[in-house]
RNA sequence: GCUGGGAUGGCGGAAUUGGUAGACGCGCAGGACUCAAAAUCCUGUAUGGGCAACCAUGUGAGGGUUCGAUUCCCUCUCUCAGCACCA
C-alpha cells in the first residue's frame, strides 16, 4: 500500500490556503441567516507552545466550519491571543525579558503551529488582548461601567496571594489556595476596584435556563451564584454605654441590634445563643471590659488562620463568649453572644443564630461549651425519635425538616409550613425580614501587576478617582519599566507612567498603578472579532448583529464559573446599556475532554508525558493528527492518548490515497453493475451518517461509517468515480491537506472547498435485504435476511421453518408473537 | 455533606423511541510476501464448553417492570469533576 508523503503535501496546501485567505469570511452578505460564528476559546499564547487539548476543540470546530462553509454559510470562525497575564510577568522578573517579547515569541509559535495543523481561521481578523489598539477598548468598557455605576472601589476583606504578590477574585481561589500558583490564600483588608456582578444574579441565574449548554457547567454556573432564600431575623438587647465628662460617666443603656441570616427560621425557638464573626464590627461595641482580654486574643489568633487552616480544622469549633446578651426575638429569652471563626464574615451578615439541635456545627459548638440544645423540630418519622429524645442528650442533631415542637402557637406546624409563619410574624413585629442571599461575590478585578491592562483612572489629591478622558485612550503601558521584584507593581516606579495631571483640576495626581483581571480582557473578546480593526467603537453596532451572538463556543471546562460566567455579566452589562441586543453570548456551549498522556495521567511536565503535536505532525502529518483526535472518543470525554491509535487512522488516509492509484477510476457508465449499485449504497448510507454526526458532534463514529466505507469499497476492483469524489469531499474537514491533494490529483483545479457537501440520495438507503433476528422466549436463536416490508405472515413462516428454531419452539405452545418490522420476530412459547 | 457526570472485551470506544451487545480502531495470535526484518495483505479474536453446528454466561452489584433491558424504575458500591464551617 502506497503512503502518501505528508510533509510535502501538507505545506502546499497550507500555503495555497493562505494566499487564497479561505478562512476569511465574506463581509458582503446581506442575509443574516447565511451568517453562523463558531468559536474556540482563544487560548493564553504559553511558551510550551499548542497542547495536544488545544488541538481537539481547535479540530472539531474546523470540521463544523469547513462544512458549514461547503453548505454556502458564512462563517466566522476568528482566532486571537489571551496575551496578557502573569507567566510572562514572572518569567520577567526572573530573567529581565520583557513580557511583550516572550509574549510576541509565543504567540507567533502558536500562529506557526495552527496554521501546520491546517486550520481555516480567518487570520485577518487576529486580535491580541495585550495590543494597545485591543486593550483600549478594555478601557472603555471599565469606564463605561465606572459611570455606570457598574464598576466601583472599595474596602473589603480580599484573597491576597503571596507567591503573585496581588489579589485575586473568589473565582480563582481554589481549595483556598491561588489558582495559578498555589500558594496558601491569605485574607486582607484592602481597597480595590469591583465589578457589580451581583447586581445580575437573579438574570444570570435565569439565563442560565436558556442556553444550550452542558448541565455540568450550567450546575456549576447555578452554585456558584448560590441564590438562597431565607429570613434575616433581627436580636435586639441593650448594652451599657459610657458617656459624659471623664470623671463623670455614667452609665448609659444603648440598643443595637444583630442582623443575622438564616434558611431554617423555622428552628428559631432553638436558638439559644448568636455567634458573630470575629472580625465582626460589632464585636468592638459590644465586648464587656471582663471579657475584652480573651476576646482580642481570640480575634488575633483567627486573623493569623488563612482561609485553609480555617477550614481544615473542619470538626474543632472554637469561639469566646463576648459577655453581652441579646433578646430573643419571639421569647425575649436572654441569648449570649459569642464569636467564632466558623463565622464567616463575607457571607450573610457574618453572624449567625447557634440552634444545637438543629445544625451540626452548632451542635459541636454547644457541646464543647455546654450551651442548651433545645430540640423544637421532630423528625418526621418515629424512627428517628430516639435520636432526640431528651433534648438535653448529646447523642446527635436532627437537620432535616420536620414537624415544630417548643414553639409556642407555632408547634404542629411542618418545618415548610413555620418557615411562611415564621417570616410574616417577625416581619408584621419588625424583627425579620425575608431576604435572598447569594455565593456570588461582586467581582474583584483590580491586580497589583505590571503585564495587563492599566486601570483607566487617575487619582487627584483634590478631586479623587477621576476617569481617564476617553480621547486619551488607551492609556499605555510603559515598556522601560524594571522588572526586579520590589513587592509592588513596576508601574509605580514608571514616572511618566504614574505622575500625572489631574483631568479636573489640573493639579499634580497620580496614575491608578493597577491593572484589570485578565479575565475582562477575555470577557469580550467575543465582540471584538467582529469588527476587529474599529478604531472609533469596539465594533460596530451592524457588524456586532450580523454575527453575535456566538453560535457555537467550544472550550475547557475549567473556565465554568470564570470566564464564562464574567463573559456573560458583560453581555447582560452592554445589553442594558444598549449595546447589544442580546444578553447570552453563547447560544450553545460544548467542552473538549481532557486529553490524557498515554498512561492514563494529566500531561505534565514532571511526569514526563506530555505529547507534543509539532512531533506528532512531523511523524504522521496534520490530518493524521487531526482524524485521531477526532477518533479517539466523544469530544466531551477525557481519553487517555495512545501513539498506536494514530498508527490506525494513518492506515486509513493510506487506504484513501491508495484507492485513487490501485483503482482504475472510471465513469460509471454501467449503472446495470450491481457492483455500483453496491457501492454507491454505502457511499449514500455514509454521507448521512456522517453529515449527522458532525452535527451531533459525534466525529468519532462518522469517522468510524468512513472507515467503513472505505474498507467495503476495497473489496471492489473498480471504483466510481463520482462516488469516490463523494468520499473525499465529506473527508475534506477532517483530512483538509490530504482531500486537496487527490482532488486536484483527479484533475481538478479548483479547491474541494469550493464544492457543495454531498447530498445523499435517500432511495439508496434502504436496502432490498436486511438481516431480521429471530428470537424464542427473547433469545437469539437464528438470523435471516429478509425483505425488509414483509408482512409479518411471511417472516414468521420463515422463522418457524429455521430448523435452530424449530429446536427450541417444538412441542411447546406459541403464546404470542412480537413482531418489528425489518428488525426481528420474537417467539414466546410456554 | 451538596451538585453534576461516569462504570461495556487486553485497550480507546460503538449500539434510533427498550429490539441481534461489543461497530470502528488498537493490541494480540496464526498465515502470505521476504534471505531476514519492517511495511503491507489475509484469517481469527467477550468468557467458558465443543472438531463443528451450537450451547451456557455476560454491559459495576443486587432487585424490579417487560415477550425482550447497556437503555426504564428502586437500593447499593466504586469513580471523576465542581462547590463547601454558606448559617
Amino acid at each position: 500500500m502506497p503512503s502518501y508523503n505528508h510533509l510535502e503535501i501538507e505545506p502546499k496546501w497550507q500555503k495555497k490556503w493562505e494566499e487564497k485567505k479561505v478562512g476569511k469570511v465574506r463581509e458582503e452578505t446581506k442575509d443574516a441567516d447565511d451568517a453562523v460564528y463558531y468559536l474556540t476559546m482563544f487560548p493564553y499564547p504559553s511558551g510550551a507552545g499548542l497542547h495536544v487539548g488545544h488541538v481537539e476543540s481547535y479540530t472539531a470546530v474546523d470540521i463544523l466550519t469547513r462544512k458549514a462553509r461547503m453548505l454556502g454559510k458564512n462563517v466566522l470562525f476568528p482566532m486571537g491571543w489571551d496575551a496578557f497575564g502573569l507567566p510572562a510577568e514572572n518569567y520577567a522578573v526572573k530573567t529581565g525579558v520583557h513580557p511583550a517579547e516572550t509574549t510576541g515569541k509565543a504567540i507567533e509559535n502558536f500562529r506557526r503551529q495552527m496554521k501546520a495543523l491546517g486550520l481555516s481561521f480567518d487570520w485577518s481578523r487576529e486580535v491580541s488582548t495585550c495590543d494597545p489598539s485591543y486593550y483600549k477598548w478594555t478601557q472603555w468598557l471599565f469606564l463605561l461601567l465606572y459611570k455606570n455605576d457598574l464598576a466601583y472601589r472599595a474596602k473589603a476583606p480580599v484573597n491576597w496571594c503571596d507567591g503573585c504578590q496581588t489579589v485575586l477574585a473568589n473565582e480563582q481561589v481554589v481549595d483556598g489556595s491561588c489558582e495559578r500558583c498555589s500558594t496558601v490564600v491569605i485574607q486582607k483588608e484592602l481597597e480595590q476596584w469591583f465589578f457589580r456582578i451581583t447586581k445580575y444574579a437573579d438574570r444570570l441565574l435565569a439565563g442560565i435556563e436558556t442556553v444550550d449548554w452542558p448541565e455540568r457547567i450550567k450546575s456549576m454556573q447555578r452554585n456558584w451564584i448560590g441564590r438562597k432564600e431565607g429570613v434575616e431575623v433581627e436580636f435586639r438587647g441593650l448594652r451599657a454605654e459610657m458617656v459624659g465628662e471623664i470623671g463623670s460617666e455614667r452609665l448609659h443603656e444603648a440598643e443595637f441590634s444583630i442582623p443575622v441570616f438564616t434558611t431554617r427560621v423555622d428552628t428559631l425557638f432553638g436558638v439559644s445563643y448568636v455567634v458573630l464573626a470575629p472580625e465582626h464590627p460589632l464585636v468592638d461595641v459590644l465586648t464587656t471590659p471582663d471579657n475584652y482580654e480573651a476576646v482580642v486574643a481570640y480575634r488575633d489568633q483567627a486573623r493569623k488562620k488563612s482561609e485553609l487552616e480555617r477550614t481544615q480544622l473542619e470538626k474543632d469549633k472554637s469561639g469566646v463568649f463576648i459577655g453581652t446578651y441579646a433578646k430573643h426575638p419571639l421569647t425575649g429569652e436572654d441569648v449570649p453572644i459569642w464569636i467564632s471563626d466558623y463565622v464567616l464574615m463575607n457571607y450573610g451578615t457574618g453572624a449567625v443564630m447557634g440552634v444545637p439541635a438543629h445544625d451540626e456545627r452548632d451542635f459541636v459548638f454547644a457541646g464543647k461549651y455546654g450551651l442548651p440544645v433545645r430540640q423544637v423540630i421532630a423528625p418526621p418519622s418515629d424512627i428517628f425519635s430516639e435520636l432526640v429524645e431528651g433534648s438535653d442528650s448529646l447523642s446527635g442533631c436532627w437537620t432535616g425538616p420536620g414537624i415544630l415542637v417548643h414553639s409556642q402557637e407555632f408547634n404542629g406546624l411542618t418545618s415548610q409550613e413555620a418557615k411562611t409563619m415564621l417570616a410574616i410574624e417577625l416581619e408584621s413585629k419588625g424583627k425579620g425580614k425575608r431576604v435572598v442571599n447569594y455565593h456570588l461575590r461582586d467581582w474583584l478585578v483590580s491586580r497589583q501587576r505590571y503585564w495587563g491592562a492599566p486601570i483607566p483612572i487617575i487619582w487627584c489629591e483634590n478631586c479623587g478617582p477621576q476617569p481617564v478622558d476617553p480621547k486619551q485612550l488607551p492609556v499605555e503601558l510603559p515598556r522601560d519599566v524594571d522588572f526586579k521584584p520590589t513587592g509592588r507593581s513596576p508601574l509605580v516606579d514608571s514616572a511618566t507612567f504614574h505622575d500625572v495631571t489631574c483631568p479636573k483640576c489640573d493639579g499634580p495626581a497620580r496614575r491608578e498603578s493597577d491593572t484589570m483581571d485578565t479575565f475582562v480582557d477575555s470577557s469580550w473578546y467575543y465582540l471584538r472579532y467582529t469588527d476587529p480593526n474599529n478604531t472609533e467603537v469596539f465594533a460596530e453596532p451592524e457588524m456586532v448583529k450580523y454575527w453575535a451572538p456566538v453560535d457555537l463556543y467550544v472550550g475547557g471546562a475549567e473556565h465554568a464559573v470564570m470566564h464564562l460566567l464574567y463573559s456573560r455579566f458583560f453581555a447582560y452589562a452592554l445589553h442594558d446599556l444598549g449595546y447589544l441586543d442580546f444578553e447570552e453570548p453563547f447560544l450553545k456551549l460544548r467542552n473538549q475532554g481532557l486529553i490524557l498522556g498515554p498512561d492514563g495521567e494529566k500531561m505534565s511536565k514532571s511526569r514526563g508525558n506530555v505529547v507534543n503535536p509539532d512531533e506528532v505532525i512531523e511523524l504522521y502529518g496534520a490530518d493524521s493528527i487531526r482524524l485521531y483526535e477526532m477518533f479517539m472518543g466523544p469530544l466531551e470525554d477525557a481519553k487517555p492518548w495512545s501513539t498506536n491509535g494514530i498508527v490506525g487512522v494513518r492506515r486509513f488516509l493510506d487506504k484513501v490515497w491508495g484507492m485513487r492509484m490501485k483503482f482504475e477510476i472510471r465513469n460509471s457508465k454501467s449503472e446495470e453493475n450491481s457492483k455500483v449499485e453496491n457501492i454507491k449504497k454505502i457511499v449514500h448510507k455514509t454521507i448521512k451518517k456522517v453529515t449527522d454526526d458532525i452535527d451531533a458532534f459525534k466525529f468519532n463514529t462518522a469517522i468510524s461509517q468512513m472507515m467503513i466505507c472505505v474498507n467495503a469499497m476495497m473489496e471492489f476492483e473498480e471504483v466510481p468515480r463520482e462516488e469516490y469524489e463523494m468520499l473525499i469531499a465529506i473527508l475534506a474537514p477532517f483530512a483538509p491537506h490530504l482531500a486537496e491533494e487527490i482532488w486536484s490529483d483527479l484533475g481538478h483545479t479548483t479547491s474541494i472547498f469550493d464544492e457543495a457537501w454531498p447530498t445523499y440520495d435517500p432511495g439508496l438507503l434502504v436496502d432490498e435485504l436486511v438481516p431480521i433476528a429471530i428470537q424464542v422466549n427473547g433469545k437469539l436463536r437464528a438470523t435471516v435476511e429478509l425483505s425488509p416490508d414483509l408482512p409479518e405472515k411471511d417472516v414468521q413462516d420463515r422463522a418457524l421453518a429455521t430448523e435452530n428454531v424449530i429446536k427450541f419452539v417444538e412441542g411447546k405452545e406459541i403464546v404470542k408473537v412480537i413482531f418489528v418490522p425489518g428488525r426481528l420476530i420474537n417467539i414466546v412459547v410456554k
